[in-house]
DNA sequence: AAATTTTGTTTCATTATATGAACAGTCAGT
DNA sequence: ACTGACTGTTCATATAATGAAACAAAATTT
């Protein structure tokens, strides 16, 4: 493990949950000295990466990190367009929707769309979404490479609900569901009463780069209308995956929705699959250190 | 300098003009050696600040960066209530504004918010904005440390129009002035026929911490519009910095509008000097490495 | 108010890690 | 097939990372 490892391995603790940490913690956390952890901050501090809380000196995220983030958008414009494909969805369907990504195996909420319904699914941008408890987390493993769905199952399932699946078994059985329909659905991972349908969009190496998911109260969200939000879903997927850069993969199912899916004709980008030319072969796998 | 400040100068090469590097090129950029430039960028890519492009083998920015932003905002949730003030500005001016943010010593535009109107000027976010020429690099470096404005006049101070002005003696006067009337004003410092106006927003130690502009053609910011313009950044700027968790710099002036300057009553966050608590005493002076 | 604990920061001899010139492998163009 | 421009790898050397301990300052307890 090389110095920069370690010290950009501390990035990996600031989180939604605990945005600001103190050395000692940090320390403790990583397992590394205290001397060597105070010296890679002060290097990411250095680097605007972190700062320091003149008061507190507690750490937090620095100003570089949303200039960067601006900066990777503006080479892929995630946010635009997919702000535009959330509210097309929310449009539709009335309910609560979002968008995750996966950074360093993890997979974190990345634009949420709330619904106008006064009974809504509140959830927030940043969080952490544990794979077998969300239908987003389902949906990506569903078309992630076996080696990391088993890395995944073979870390400790919590069960956060009577109704979160824990045993992998089952849950493969799903993901191979999942797999074939386009779509995971999820009855109370995370909230009970809480129904999610999600699908997954795809990087260049036709491998899963994000989700997008429908998440509404149970009480709302009918079989029929789960199928017809996953078709939706697929579809929003496949515009997705084409703004992205990226390509489907070979078994991605085209759902041959009769009637155009968005019934916006003002929105340039129409939510549609037949709108899309039809889908390229799977490239090659993309390297994963 | 360690090995942790080599490995993340390399960040400073992604910016909106180039998003993307070759290792040579960044190995030729940096003035370090192509093997360690090589380590260090694979560093970066495991801990997916960066990531590579599998095709042509480049580098950009990765996932990870768009986490910590998130991260960020989630603790200094600059964003949403920015957007706000952008917005009043523009429905009360009715021309285009933006927010700058500073990072690592540069001034970079965060947040645009345009004009309705059919002539605008058009800026995007990410850019980075050279400290003499414009209207915000100025408002910042007039309450900057003397320090700092020694060190950005005595980089060479390019002229991209005819009024451009280069002179540091001349920039310092204005400096002075623009401190004591508590923005900024500058007339075609990039474009020609656009007259900006600009304000910046404290940090906790009383130093600036970015600033918010509005940019008009010439044709329409008369004099007094300019006037008013400033007085509205002023009031702004307090909202912004509270917001923000800073405190004012002690001769940071009062305009004490005589009536409120927002004219939306809809807004819970109304835009008037009135409306804040009084300007406590500046701080302690922020430490900078 | 004094004593104690916790925490951030610095020091320094030891050792592991970074270094960089040269080499190998790959691709695009001629 | 040759050329050039590129990314990635190797290995002896030198340099920077390491971590226990010390220190100072602040917070907490006595």
């Amino acid at each position: 493990m090389t110095t920069i490892d370690k010290a950009l391995s501390l990035l990996a603790c600031f989180t939604s949950d605990y945005p600001s940490h103190k050395l000692t913690d940090l320390a403790r956390a990583s397992g590394m000295n205290k001397a060597g952890v105070f010296r890679y901050l002060s290097g990411l501090v250095r680097a605007g990466v972190l700062e320091q809380d003149a008061e507190t000196r507690r750490y937090r995220l620095g100003s570089e990190v949303i200039r960067l983030a601006q900066v990777r958008d503006s080479s892929i414009p995630v946010r635009s367009w997919m702000r535009r494909l959330l509210s097309d969805i929310t449009d539709q369907t009335g309910e609560t929707c979002h968008a995750a990504l996966t950074s360093q195996g993890r997979l974190f909420t990345y634009m949420v769309n709330d619904s106008p319904k006064s009974l809504q699914v509140r959830i927030s941008p940043g969080m952490h979404l544990p794979y077998h408890a969300t239908a987003s987390g389902q949906a990506f493993l569903a078309f992630a490479s076996e080696d990391f769905v088993t890395s995944q199952l073979s870390e400790p399932l919590n069960a956060f609900t009577s109704g979160t699946v824990t045993d992998p078994a089952v849950l493969r059985d799903r993901l191979r569901h999942f797999r074939q329909q386009g779509f995971s659905l999820s009855e109370g991972g995370v909230d009970s009463d809480v129904i999610s349908v999600a699908t997954p969009f795809f990087d260049a190496g036709a491998m899963p780069a994000g989700t997008i998911a429908i998440q509404a109260p149970a009480a709302r969200m009918t079989d029929a209308i789960a199928q017809t939000s996953g078709a939706l879903l697929c579809a929003v997927a496949r515009q997705a995956t084409q703004h992205y850069g990226g390509v489907l993969p070979a078994d991605f199912p085209a759902h041959h929705s009769p009637d155009p899916v968005s019934t916006n004709p003002v929105s340039t980008h129409t939510v549609s699959a037949e709108t899309l030319s039809p889908v390229p072969a799977a490239g090659h796998q993309q390297t994963r250190t």
